[in-house]
DNA sequence: TTGAAAGCGCTAACAC
DNA sequence: GTGTTAGCGCTTTCAA
């Protein structure tokens, strides 16, 4: 800045006065020290910037995974909000192991972020305190908690089972069955969907659980195929917690020619875009990811204006979307 | 620190060097600096600390789209290695568009960033100008180059179409065509298909373009469906840019009950996890995302070791995949 | 409209 | 093993 400073005949704070604030620099001193810049090729260091002012506008994230389109596609609406107001997103993977979280949420403190999304609404006490203590505003997504650290925006997932549970009834199907991946909030719909559905049926529910990790098409066909070989299952629907877990359902029906819904029904969650075109096109809940990432980026934005806001959990709902497999 | 030194009665330069270098400090003051640390939650300042070091222990990334699996798996074995390494890593989504890529590419070196990942190997002269000028390590993926800015590692998609052509040609399909993403890779193993298939059968290639934006299932059923209904296209090979559309295609014959591959058979792009599940499986091409995204972070990092290494080129290959669909 | 001075919270170099 | 000093490249405040 001194040298572009110089070159253009202004002191360094003029330099800076241009870049930020171009309506307090007179047009003539803008067009010299705009020059300077292109000739010198001049990056501004937002480093020192950030130190001097105490605002970064860095962003930090923390999601479980990136590879699984759920998050990934919540990030991409949150970020194409923040983009839009000068703010960039540094990401960390912290799988779902909450001593990673804490761990990773050190790091990201350390970098004095303007604010932090958080996925979900459980982690430590510690990581809580230190939230709280940094005094940064942290936005927690994908669930909604009566107590967020400072405001969540989501959806509930018991309600989402329940309702699931109830369509299910409402249907009539014989017999139900969940296929369920390691995650938190897949369990926890899984299980308003079992409480509820044996609530209004009396009957119990076959439940095939898989450990932490990406759900995967293959996997979806493997747990119809245990279902039917070994647990008895002969006919009913099957509640998946992604709809990757559905379709894989819905494959392993077809090549083992069972009708569906007919034999087997299939209920997917997320609603992903292959969702609609399958074959039979999938039943499914949809939750607006995008939607709900650029709603996450305004509570954040809404909360660098005015600092007096107060905690706020907004829901941003789903559908069950009825198509053919159930 | 300033505190946390007065707490444990050392001056701030000792506190820092607890934490940066805990063998020069005796074993008496590191506890007590330590204590004082716990008592007070002191967290450290990164960006005081990368202004005053000028190492950031951040490296930004830009790729097309983080909701598109291929780019993300490739950043997630890039910021696996990269973690390990202490290194953060801050993301930017840029489409296809390169005015994009270089206003993102400024905003980026502003931050000063230890290194910086590259999606593909075509740039504005103007960013290669800016990246060259800022002395900082970059690490193109996804494809190679002659040329690279610094160093690159991926594969040769024109090497791709040529395989595809003559495993084709070789397993005797009458006619083929292409559906293709608005992606410039993807182009590029199309154009090369066509040429070489063209050049072995004499026969002309039917083709369908996508524009750009993450390829979709539904797109892969009515490329088909086009293909069919009103491109004559009877019988023959389908080379596709990703496995997405192949399984729309797949989906599309199974629906249609066409024969896979006796009347349609399919090849896909980038062997995804469902592609050895699907029915019938999948033929596709092959690349280790992981790893090249893994190679890619170790590349940046031999560079920061020694900063005498001159451009390197890392061929990481691909492999076709034969399965059932082809 | 512009500039001078101070300082953001650290690290690097050097002294003790 | 520990402290002192001098910045890193900006923004903020205040003065002119």
């Amino acid at each position: 800045m001194t040298t572009v400073g110089r070159m253009a005949g202004v002191s360094q704070v003029t330099v800076s006065r241009a870049l930020s604030d171009p309506d307090k620099v007179s047009p003539d001193t803008l067009r010299r020290i705009r020059e300077a810049i292109e000739a010198t090729g001049y990056v501004p260091n937002a480093v020192a910037g950030a130190l001097a002012s105490r605002r970064s506008r860095l962003i930090t994230a923390l999601v479980p995974s990136i590879t699984n389109i759920v998050y990934s596609s919540l990030l991409h609406g949150f970020a194409e909000i923040m983009r839009q107001h000068g703010y960039q997103i540094m990401t960390s993977e912290i799988g779902f192991d909450p001593a990673r979280e804490q761990e990773t949420i050190i790091a990201h403190l350390s970098r004095r972020p303007d604010g932090i999304l958080l996925t979900g609404i459980h982690h430590t006490p510690e990581a809580r305190r230190m939230l709280i203590g940094s005094g940064i505003p942290v936005v927690e997504i994908w669930d909604i908690s009566e107590t967020p650290i400072d405001c969540c925006v989501g959806f509930s997932h018991a309600e989402v089972g329940r309702q699931v549970a109830e369509f299910a009834v409402g249907a009539g199907y014989a017999q139900a069955a969940t296929v369920t991946a390691g995650d938190i909030r897949a369990q926890r719909r899984r299980d308003s969907f079992i409480d509820r559905y044996q609530a209004l049926t009396g009957s119990k529910v076959t439940r095939i659980d898989y450990p932490a990790g990406t759900a995967t098409l293959g996997q979806g066909r493997d747990a119809l195929a245990a279902l039917i070989d070994r647990q008895g299952f002969a006919a009913g629907v099957v509640f998946c917690s992604s709809d990757q877990f559905a379709h894989g359902i819905l494959t392993e029906a077809t090549t083992r020619g069972l009708d569906v819904p007919g034999r087997i029904a299939v209920i997917g969650f997320g609603d992903q875009v292959f969702a609609a075109r399958t074959h039979p096109a999938m039943t499914t809940i949809r939750v607006d990811r995008d939607a709900l990432g650029k709603e996450a980026a305004n509570a954040l934005l809404q909360r660098f204006r005015d600092d007096a806001v107060g905690p706020a959990s907004i829901d941003v709902g789903f559908s069950l979307i009825r198509r053919e497999s159930a």
